[in-house]
DNA sequence: ATAACTTGCTACATATAGCGTAGCAAAGGA
DNA sequence: TCCTTTGCTACGCTATATGTAGCAAGTTAT
């Protein structure tokens, strides 16, 4: 199973995929757990580490609905981002770079 | 107040503000009211509506701190993104162009 | 002026989501 | 055999989000 258009999803009923997509993310550690796997697989336990040592049980469930919408994948060297998620991890690292700028500027300067 | 370095956020305490911003980000509705204010400003309950009538306690509780970091400000004709939130708000076209693409295609071509 | 709106926002009781400790069964190594 | 590591789960507790109802201040209409 995946993003597909046509679904309603908590807090939206449009059914549009951005929704979808907002709705994961926008629970806590997801965002954290593939920046987390941007350079290279982890144990579920290394993993649980690189996040502050969060709950196992969250961590999990995240694990889970990531894996059902194809965004990461587990085999023998651990969990790891798909092609799909690299994409959106490329995001991230556009995030981090203007969280960085705005770290060092004055509010009215970006 | 805004995204600053060096300073320990809720679950997480290496202070670099790609950390601070994960964190905002992953709060429920947070992404979702960037994105419903990417194509111009909304009053307090206009933005509510568009948010699938989401609670008033939160959506205030989010526009406050989102206005502490200098992401949306509010003027009379509502609230609405600031340069900055900008930046930010082009990453979640990306987004939503991704969201797209992976719901029109099965999963392994993506 | 006064009644009818709309504005941003808050109180409060309830429901949901996340946390943290402890520990399981399965697999691998010594 | 025993010790470790793996992914993962049970369960009792706290924090976060929900939803209804409504306030005070401002605008518009009568």
């Amino acid at each position: 199973m995946v993003i597909s258009a046509g679904k309603p999803v908590r807090g939206s009923t449009s059914g549009r995929p951005i929704m979808a997509l907002l709705d994961v993310l926008g629970q806590r550690w997801t965002l954290r757990i593939l920046w987390e796997l941007r350079d290279g697989r982890q144990s579920f336990r290394a993993l649980q580490a690189r996040c502050d040592a969060m709950s196992p049980t969250i961590l999990n469930q995240r694990l889970k609905t990531l894996r059902d919408m194809n965004l990461i994948a587990l085999d023998e060297a651990g969990f790891g981002l798909t092609a799909r998620a690299r994409q959106l991890s490329g995001l991230l690292l556009d995030l981090d770079r203007l969280a960085n700028d705005w770290a060092s500027l004055p509010d009215d300067q970006a």
